[in-house]
RNA sequence: GCCGACGUGGCGGAAUGGUAGACGCAUCGGACUUAAAAUCCGUUGGGAGGGAAACUUCCCGUGCAGGUUCGACUCCUGCCGUCGGCACCA
């Protein structure tokens, strides 16, 4: 039995740490060439530089205090880019800003009683000082923070211009109102319906808010989607799904005169599957809907049923997943197609007033939610659209509700017809006809998009620069009054907004008639600060939002890249805003990210104890026993599960501190994890053994450079007219790792660069192996191969090791800096191969390989091929049909 | 519930419709060492067989069930499982 500890990597360091003096003291070096960058500003960025620009950005970070290692691979995602695009002769731009209003910093206030600014600038200085120490090649001159006046006066400035070219809007919304705490709540602070400070059930309540008009662009927004040509797939196909466009009609169904309340006659409806009318069985309309509103005055039953789904709070998937209910209200509704054939008017809970009218007509063969809701109230079920397989007179609906193509039937003059046939046939002839000369029906595009509601009831955010008067109603701050700055003397003893109960603040003198007035207290959304930052970013000390020349210079953003889980709002929204600054005359282009690549998390194990609870990695420790890990607790033995690999949270306890790593092994050896393996958009699983395995890596490069530099020619050898087969082999090995690595960063699969680069060193271990034997005498070409590779390993390494790399070089014997360093240029001729190995396939299983030419023919593959042992043997006398050859790929012999 | 993605050895993963398992981790064996660590060299999908050995042959295998194709991890259909988003977390 061996028993291994894993528990100390500090103390395993310190103890090997000691033995050998030429091991790469990550500790020592790494702040040294980090200062070094500094001093000499490589990372520095012109506006006025003639290079062709390259702008790589990675989402700016929420200053939480500490960064995470979710960070940690962002960061390094974003400047291995920045500084490989750099190598290729770019201007490369590459800041670092905060997005530093938000909701963490009022609760840090509430909880321990530091003010919100102080507590957020402390935080960013922690943060900047982690980021520092990655060794990122960021222009830190650059550097905003959102909760900044001189950031947000601008921002406010964009409001004002927003608002003078139509795009912003005051009406109602819902929020989540804690009647205890007499707050508005986030969604995420709603658990289980009730507040999460005071545990009173959440209430929705309507408030007058502010809302930027996206919907003014939901058609653009969706169609200038197709040219986002290096954005994913799934981010795409997520943006079209949100806009949500759909074709349908919106038609009236009149009421029958029973029972309606005064001034209603009809409910328009918007459906988008007009075929399916004759199977109709009901009609429902959204709990906030004015009918609903107005019958609920004379029906308690009502009244209280519409009281219970605003309890269900505001967030889509709660509404979604609540069960199918639902209240007759006792109307009728007449069919359009039929005046004597009435259908019940129910008001239900799963019906939005945000989407369409706020009405509908049930069909429940064809809807899953109308399905469940019949089955409940016995409504009937008619299948109206049949598939091709089955008989119409058969054709029954069991639990699931057929939304699939088929032919209509029990639809009088619709029967037989195909969906698409239908629905235009239904359209035809409700446009036609009229009453109360309208028509009964019109086409319309509908989306899901609603408007983007920005009122926050909250202190720190951006201040809505505009001032309410009596007589004057809704007056903008004129801008010579901007920026509108958040008081300092606020209050964080009670819950509610500090704005709004502050003594003075509010009270301001009207700008446009001098009475005494109120200035608004609601703040913007934090989604509005990152709306617009990577503009700002290339002209950051502009007097105005944009500096016109920079922002035509820089934008759009090349690369940008983050976390998925910002796939649709933070996206959409700054597609948005991009759009509206350009209607404001502030820059000129239409779409902000040219470039966008959504990485994947970083996961841990988790560690629980018997009774469930969770407990962290430091405390863990572990054994191995054979293949099998056991883990205990280190103070106690007690035994602990080894739980699944979930994404890093401080509730499951299962976060590594990027500081610790960084200290321990460095900020290479933790970037260089982060891009191996895993490929970028896929979770990373975060293991001590796969951290372990990278500090290896780095020192093994240090190792073999400082060997290859014993055999190397000088720095400044003159090229041999000829090499040896060896020397050849070698320059091979570098020229085709060169060309993966170069590609594999392009295309952002940094593992498979990570991989090349491993091939390279394991190539060039075995090459110092034999030239050792030599008795370390070479000739020339073969020490000028082994210059050339070394130079090529170091400078394609530099991008994700960038201090080793500092070191290699200087070991190497250049007096320059690798950061500074062009990208090494690929000879393409060594990467053409004489002969190659095809693999031969019969029946497509591999049988055997065959050699031969790199340019022989079909014919001359195929007669090599049958002429093989092993293919004779497969075939055993059988005649083959045909012989596929895929040119230097396969060959293929069907028999 | 709706929308989107993912599923390959013991593990992370590689593979323009063309040799499944590159590269790394872990494992096991060897060298070095008094010993260990580190390092270096080698080994490893599962199963069955042949050979003294270097080696070699066959079968199975990419979540499950089908389909398209000369050929499928890859494309199509249906299912199962895991994860992300759902408009006030950022």
């Amino acid at each position: 039995m061996t028993a291994r500890d894993f528990s100390c990597p500090v103390a395993r360091i310190r103890r090997h740490g000691t033995m050998k003096s030429e091991r790469y003291n990550a500790r020592e070096a790494e702040p040294r060439w980090q200062k070094i960058w500094e001093e000499r500003g490589i990372f520095r960025t012109r506006n006025d530089d003639p290079r062709p620009k390259y702008y790589v950005l990675e989402m700016f970070p929420y200053p939480s205090g500490r960064i995470h290692m979710g960070h940690v691979r962002n960061y390094t995602i974003g400047d291995v880019i920045a500084r490989y695009m750099r190598a290729m002769g770019n201007n490369v731009l590459h800041p670092m800003g905060w997005d530093a209003f938000g909701m963490p910093a009022e609760n840090a206030a509430m909880a321990n009683k530091v003010h919100p600014k102080k507590w957020t600038y402390e935080n960013i200085a922690a943060m900047k000082a982690q980021l520092k120490s990655m060794g990122l090649s960021l222009d830190w001159s650059r550097e905003l923070a959102t909760c900044d006046p001189s950031y947000y006066r601008h921002q406010q400035k964009l409001f004002l211009d927003f608002m003078q070219a139509g795009l912003v809007e005051r009406k109602t919304s819902r929020v989540n109102w804690d009647p205890v705490d007499q707050t508005v709540l986030a969604n995420e602070q709603v658990i289980d319906g009730r507040g999460w400070r005071s545990g009173a059930e959440v209430e929705a309540r309507e408030l007058t808010q502010w809302f930027f008009r996206i919907t003014k662009y939901s058609d653009e927004l969706l169609k200038a989607i197709d040219g986002l040509e290096r954005w994913p797939e799934k981010v795409r196909l997520m943006q079209k799904n949100w806009i949500g466009r759909s074709e349908g009609l919106l038609a009236r169904f009149a009421l029958a005169p029973k029972g309606a309340p005064k001034n209603f006659d009809e409910i328009e409806i918007f459906t988008t599957r007009p075929d399916t009318l004759f199977g109709a069985s009901f009609v429902a309309l959204a709990p906030d809907h004015p009918l609903a509103a107005a019958l609920a005055l004379r029906d308690p039953k009502l009244a209280a049923f519409i009281e219970e789904c605003r309890r269900t709070g505001t967030a889509q998937e709660l509404i979604d997943k609540a069960e199918k209910k639902g209240v007759d209200t006792g109307l009728r509704a007449i069919h359009p197609f039929d005046p004597k054939w009435e259908l019940p008017v129910y008001v239900a809970n799963f019906i939005l007033m945000e989407y369409g009218t706020g009405a509908i007509f049930g069909c429940p063969a064809h809807d899953q939610r109308d399905l469940d809701f019949a089955r409940k109230y016995k409504l009937p079920i008619t299948p109206v659209v049949v598939p091709a397989d089955a008989d119409p007179k058969t054709f029954k609906i069991a639990n699931e509700a057929y939304d699939g193509d088929g032919r209509l039937a029990n639809s009088r003059f619709l029967d037989g017809l195909g969906i698409a046939a239908a629905k235009e046939e239904v359209a035809k002839r409700l446009e036609k006809e009229t009453r109360g000369n309208r028509p009964v029906a019109k086409r319309q595009i509908h989306y899901r998009l609603r408007d983007w509601g920005i009122s926050r009831q909250r202190y720190w955010g951006c201040p809505i620069p505009v001032i309410h008067c009596e007589d004057c109603g809704i007056v903008p701050v004129p801008e010579k009054d901007l920026p509108v700055v958040l008081p300092e003397d606020v209050d964080f003893d009670r819950p509610g907004n500090p704005l709004d109960r502050h003594p003075t603040w509010k009270n301001v003198s009207c700008p446009r008639c001098g009475k005494r007035a109120l200035r608004e207290t609601d703040t913007m959304d934090t989604f509005v600060d990152s709306s617009w930052y990577f503009i700002r970013f290339t002209a950051p000390d502009a007097k105005t939002p944009t500096e016109p020349k920079a922002e035509r210079y820089w934008m759009p953003v090349d690369q940008y890249i983050g976390g998925v889980e910002h796939a649709i709002l933070h996206l959409l929204y700054s597609r948005f805003f991009t759009r509206a600054m350009k209607a404001t005359g502030h820059i000129d282009i239409d779409e902000p990210f040219k470039g966008m690549f959504t990485q994947g998390m970083v996961v841990h194990e988790t560690y629980r104890k018997a009774d469930g609870t969770y407990v962290e990695l430091a405390a863990v420790k572990f054994e191995a026993e054979g293949s099998e890990r056991r883990a205990s607790l280190a103070s106690s033995g007690e035994k602990l599960e080894i739980g699944p690999i979930e994404k890093m949270s401080k509730s499951k306890r299962n976060t590594v501190d990027p500081d610790d790593i960084l200290s321990t092994f460095g900020a290479d050896t933790a970037r260089w994890f982060m891009l191996s393996d895993s490929p970028p958009d896929r979770d990373v699983i975060w293991t001590e053994d796969g951290v372990q395995g990278a500090y290896r890596f780095v020192q093994r490069l240090w190792r073999l450079t400082n060997e290859l530099a014993e055999f190397a020619a000088p720095a400044n050898a003159a090229r041999p007219s000829t090499f040896s087969a060896d020397a050849e082999d070698i320059r091979k090995a570098a020229h085709g790792a060169l060309a993966h690595v170069s590609e594999d960063i392009q295309r952002l699969r940094f593992n498979r660069s990570v991989a090349h680069i491993y091939e390279l060193a394991n190539a060039l271990t075995a090459s110092l192996n034999g030239l050792r034997a030599t008795g370390g005498k070479i000739s020339t070409d073969l020490a000028c191969a082994v210059r050339e590779a070394a130079d090529i390993l170091i400078r394609i390494a530099a991008p994700m090791l960038p201090h080793l790399a500092e070191q290699c070089w200087e070991a190497l014997g250049h007096k320059t800096l690798v950061a500074d360093e062009p990208w090494p240029v690929l000879e393409p001729g060594l990467l053409v191969e004489e002969m190659i190995t095809l693999p031969v396939q019969v029946n497509g299983k591999k049988r055997a390989d065959v050699s031969i030419a790199r340019n022989a023919s079909d014919q001359e593959v195929e007669a090599a091929v049958l002429a093989l042992e092993a293919i004779q043997r497969t075939l055993d006398g059988r005649v083959p049909k045909r012989v596929i050859v895929v040119a230097q790929r396969i060959v293929n012999v069907v028999v």
